[in-house]
DNA sequence: GCATATCTGTGACGAGAATCACACATGTGC
DNA sequence: GCACATGTGTGATTCTCGTCACAGATATGC
């Protein structure tokens, strides 16, 4: 097995490395087993496109490194970011159960490695392992309650401004939530402003202007692709939802 | 037993009197009879609240009469209608499921009855009759997908002009959906303009004046509580989806 | 049927964001 | 290291829509 784009194979790839409540983590032996025998695992180079939205859903994709963007986009073009997903995450699991066509788009934003697990092989194994259904159930869920906190915040935020202190804090790692004040972790970059503006529904232009604002009022300080919350606090002020 | 606010009491309340794909419809005569003993019915005059956004979640509703908006609102006053719910529908399915508060508010736009369903009455239930369970994964996949398609819809619209025509579009119960040209069952306007303008995040003035710009271009007609739309292929011109 | 509350229509005005345009910076591949 | 693509910063301009204000129209309750 080659390991193309210059990483390494991960062979552990469903071994849930970083948190243990993803989807099949945790599982009986026997239940682990089958999933190895009815996975393929596929590397992937930077902008692949695991699937594209209003295509036929074929399976989940069990995200293993690397990190993906989900967009879907209007007939004019106009695109919006939906959800940036980390390693560990699975990937069209509503369209494959419900047996739609995928909703959104997957891309790869980082050159990354993921498992595919057809929809036939992945229901069947379901029908096997009740309990893991179960699982598949709540994450369902946890996709509603994501989308609907995509509702409230396109709905009732007012300004771009808004949107931006919003989305900068939720990419903050900080000390704990308790901790208001000001200092917080450095924040990677991934995005360029244009992928920030399809995240928060505005343009380009405007993200570069709000950047230039949050630095003069000293609320962030970006270092080449490296952003830091100076005031954490005066962005939870901005915020009102 | 009462009736209060003018209403019949409705026994056959979970005999699905509308669709048959509802949540609690063509089960097993066991079943059938369970949920008999463990639901409880109430009547609810114009503007009661079922649930509110944040509260604990207790248990779900199954709309028997009536109509409910439900809706989120911000810190800030600032409130979304993201759903308006039917006779036959389940409210509070998600929390309830998977105990979590309330994430929206439910109130009657008009006085109906629903049933009461606990939370823990409700679990022991889906343990016993698991293919109930299955229903309720496929009922939590079409939430999603709804929250999602509200995503799209706020994220992707442009102007609030094309929002209303999407909405109107939506209440449109048409003679079917090849029929794109002009005329269409007049619909019942149930909701005031502010309340639309929760529909479509904009603000009561600007649907007011939506209104008028629609009745001038001859798409709608509006006489007291009834509307009609008058061009329909128009309207969907407007939508860019 | 009258009084009061709620809803609707419209004008004037201004803030703020989209659009257009272009210069400059930063990568990336060869 | 150079050329080219991609990303960023910022001005000038336009225009939509939110805000405020108020008058008239409908509901609603007593």
């Amino acid at each position: 097995m080659r390991a193309p784009y210059g990483l390494p194979i991960l062979d552990n790839c469903l071994s849930c490395p970083v948190r243990e409540d993803y989807l099949f983590c945790n599982l009986p032996p026997a239940a682990v087993q089958r999933l190895q025998e009815i996975k393929s695992t596929a590397m992937y180079p930077k902008s692949a496109l695991l699937f594209v939205e209003g295509q036929e859903s074929r399976g989940v994709f069990v995200l293993c490194a690397g990190r993906v963007k989900l967009s879907t986009s209007s007939s004019e073009g106009k695109t919006i970011i939906t959800k940036l997903s980390d390693a560990g995450e699975v990937l069209g699991l509503s369209a494959t159960i419900s047996n739609r066509p995928y909703e959104v788009t997957a891309e790869m934003i980082e050159p990354g490695q993921a498992n595919f697990i057809a929809r036939d092989a992945l229901l069947e194994f379901l029908r096997e392992y009740g309990d893991v259904a179960l699982r598949v159930a709540e994450q369902l869920s946890r996709n509603y309650y994501a989308a609907y906190e995509g509702v409230r915040t396109l709905g009732l935020t007012t300004s771009p401004a808004e949107k931006l202190a919003k989305l900068l804090l939720s990419w903050d790692t900080g000390p704990g939530p308790a901790n208001g004040s000001s200092g917080s972790m450095p924040i990677k970059l991934t995005l360029t402003h244009s992928e920030i503006a399809e995240m928060i529904g505005t343009t380009r232009e405007t993200v570069s202007r709000l950047f230039s604002d949050f630095k003069k009022k000293e609320l962030v300080q970006v270092k080449g692709a490296t952003l830091v919350i100076r005031d954490k606090a005066a962005l939870l002020r901005m915020v009102h939802l």
